[in-house]
DNA sequence: TCTGGGGTCCTAGGACCC
DNA sequence: TCTGGGGTCCTAGGACCC
């Protein structure tokens, strides 16, 4: 019999984290940024990831950029780059998988993997293969990245918390209780400020008196994920890991904030198209439609006023959306309220079978607009997203005058045209039928 | 925390049917 | 028309995550 120690792990759950990961895959892409300040997230206005040479400078997640150029002069701001986070995210699945098949893509830098029952067939301790799984990573990717190993998904994900950067963390059955003990609920994965706010009525404050909540009491307090937790914290299996591919979207969203804040109807529309035609943009991307979607607009006190709208049929076309969208829009809208944000959800989504001559299905107009939009979107793959947009999304477009009559054209932007800069209006005829 | 953007899951309650 | 019970499906909204 085999003996690796008193450290028992009933499964063997690892979970991987990559430490700043956008920032680190800058660098990794460019070792002249190594050691420096580096902040991502220049497009939007604010920081969404940064190296921890920033952070050590006082820069934070959500800060504004021009705030972080006045404290740290030195950063390198930089806009995301989604394509390469992507491919370092492929490589660090990968390299997970050379030692087992169960592994589940969590988001683009996290992943989990089941690595029970292989002490034997690798002739090493669950704890050594975390460590080589992490210097494999480390070495390849040049990238760190900080990995908890323990019996569940939620105690891995302590794991991985316990110390970051480049942290290693092993939380062995036996020893699950000195880990929960000064672990503050609300840092346990799945229990935000609501709940924890709830519990501490409870005088539950930390994760070990969490786990020492009787059965029956968590039965007629809290609803099932929380009871899931409760398991997990305690040593029960209750999340299984889905390996297989993470397939279709259940939705799509696309919300956009603007300052200073506009109580204009025609502005807030305008925003609404965009938001719409980069919806149905990214389903065309993935080959859905969708047959119900919800819009909102965000007051300037941050609540949500919004209205769900069911389309007669499924659907990956803006005009249809925003007909519908005009329908309805002024039951939401009030005059004289300010705005700062606007936002689509596309729901109810399923594959866009292409059924060839299907005459029943669709208009005419439908499958003009199908067969428009697939140019649209060719042009989109070749000068990039946004080359061709609908008239409906200009009054919001800087520079383009308020005044000018936009609705129901198609623009153009003028790149590549002998040099021309800005958009270029063009009216297609049988558009207009299509606001 | 003077608060950005894109997702998922769960549940209570209403609609509808037998 | 009212009373009673029970099942399913759908939807809105809450809560949480990265």
């Amino acid at each position: 019999m085999f003996s690796y120690g008193s450290r028992s792990y009933p499964r063997a759950i690892l979970h991987v984290d990559g430490d700043a990961f956008f920032a680190m895959c800058e660098v990794a892409k460019n070792p002249a940024l190594k050691g420096k300040p580096v902040v991502i997230g220049r497009e939007r206005g604010i920081a969404s990831a940064l190296t921890y040479e920033a952070k050590a400078k006082g820069v934070e997640r959500g800060m504004r950029i021009s705030e972080i150029r006045k404290i740290c002069p030195d950063a390198v701001i930089l806009p995301s780059d989604y394509e390469t986070y992507g491919l370092y995210s492929v490589r660090m699945y990968n390299i997970v998988r050379r030692y087992t098949p169960e592994v589940e893509e969590y988001s683009i830098d996290e992943c989990f993997a089941d690595l029970s029952g292989l002490q034997r067939p690798l002739g090493m301790s669950y704890e050594r293969i975390a460590e080589r799984i992490k210097c494999e990573l480390n070495a390849d990717l040049g990238i760190t990245f900080t990995v908890g190993l323990a019996t569940t998904k939620v105690l891995a994900k302590v794991a991985s918390k316990w110390r970051k950067p480049n942290g290693l963390t092993f939380i062995p059955s036996n020893e699950i209780y000195r880990y929960l003990e000064s672990l503050p609920i609300e840092k346990v994965w799945g229990i935000g400020l609501q709940t924890s706010a709830f519990l501490k009525k409870y005088r539950i404050f930390t994760a070990r008196q969490f786990v020492s909540l009787s059965a029956d009491w968590c039965r007629e307090n809290l609803s099932k994920p929380y009871i899931d937790i409760w398991k997990e914290l305690r040593g029960e299996n209750v999340f299984e890991l889905e390996t297989e591919k993470k397939q279709t979207f259940k939705s799509v969203s696309r919300t956009g904030t603007f300052s200073p804040p506009s109580s204009s109807r025609s502005f807030l529309l305008s925003r609404l198209s965009k938001n719409i035609e980069e919806a149905c943009a990214k389903i065309r991307r993935h080959k859905l439609v969708a047959s119900s979607f919800y819009f909102f607009l965000k007051t300037q006190d941050f609540r949500f006023v919004g209205c769900k709208i069911k389309l007669p049929q499924a659907v990956s076309v803006p005009c249809v959306f925003l007909q519908a969208l005009e329908d309805v829009f002024d039951k939401v809208f009030v005059s004289g309220i300010y705005y700062r944000a606007t936002g689509v959800v596309l729901e109810k989504l399923k594959e866009d079978v292409v059924v060839q001559g299907d005459l029943f299905g669709h208009s005419e107009t439908m499958q003009k607009m199908k067969v428009i939009y697939k140019h649209i979107d060719d042009l989109d793959k070749r000068y990039g997203r946004g080359t061709v947009s609908l008239g409906s999304g200009f009054v919001s477009d800087k520079g383009v005058k308020r005044k000018q009559k936009t609705d129901g054209k198609i623009c153009v932007r003028g790149y590549g045209f002998r040099g021309e800069k800005g958009r270029k209006l063009f009216n297609i005829p049988f558009l207009g039928e299509v606001k």
